[in-house]
DNA sequence: GGCATGACGGTTATGCCATAACATGATGTT
DNA sequence: AACATCATGTTATGGCATAACCGTCATGCC
């Protein structure tokens, strides 16, 4: 994410949690923009070593109850294959993603898929499962690292 | 799984190891025989404690690389979701399922459908990403618990 | 037989991920 | 000021996963 869009992102994070009651504090704000700054996700660890820079002896309860917070605030994603979070590239209003993981060059890409959302949303109605949290997460090759690979 | 029914994934296991030219040994095949045995999905560290039953002071990496074979000859499958594991329903074919996990109940149902695997395989075409591994696990109440929430 | 090779597993140690439990501080309300 | 509530600091611990090294055993080759 650029600046400009960290900005934006930022912003509307405020916006939201001011029109939900939910307090957007200086720890919270720091694990966002972190997550929004890299252009990879990051562990709880990783971002516990970049909050070094900026707060006095952070402690994993400190990333962990930041991370709660802006996952229930729907700002942020946590990757299950990955054990790392991701800044939301929309967090406008509430959704499911689904996450294409590159294994070669790190990078993710949400996507908001609505056939894949219905073929979901049809298998659930067959079984009688009801969904609070769908965990989609593709593991393999970007369009980009793939054209490397052929022509490398 | 009932008992039948391990006996007949076991055999299959053997049968499925043998034609790769695999070697189902007998630590691996202890591992696959607790998963396929327990109704839950276990992790490792709870596959460890069984195993104890058995086998003399067993240590993790022992756990780990039987399922790291079972993985690889897609008789078990881990979810990401939990980091655990569950015995593969019917390992004849390779396939890429999905899974129903209760969250109440602790339930998990494997399910492979085809419709999903269209829906994804369309998104890909779509990008140009190539998946390797897709991780689909739904988090929810299965139907059974959320009729008891219903009556209850 | 003697010996190289490679897969398997034992053993020890360690690193990363995540949370429990309790203390302290900040904020808003009456 | 007194209080309730939420957020954070602090210390300790538990769970998940793997690195690195070594012994063992089966197999194939000379």
């Amino acid at each position: 994410m650029n600046k400009k869009q960290l900005t934006k992102v930022l912003g509307g994070a405020e916006k939201l949690c001011r029109k939900r009651g939910a307090r957007l504090t200086a720890r919270r704000r720091t694990v966002l923009e972190l997550l929004c700054a890299s252009d990879k996700p990051l562990s709880a660890y990783e971002i516990l070593d970049r909050m070094r820079a900026t707060t006095r002896n952070p402690a994993p309860p400190t990333v962990y109850r930041a991370l709660d917070f802006l996952l229930e605030q729907g700002l942020i994603h946590k990757l299950e294959s990955l054990h790392a979070f991701v800044g939301c590239t929309h967090p406008e209003h509430p959704h499911s993603s689904q996450f294409l993981i590159c294994g070669d060059c790190g990078e993710v890409s949400e996507m908001e898929n609505e056939a894949i959302l219905q073929s979901l949303q049809t298998a659930e109605r067959a079984t009688g499962f009801k969904t609070r949290h769908p965990v989609v997460e593709l593991l393999g090759t970007c369009a980009q690292c793939a054209e490397k690979h052929q022509s490398g």
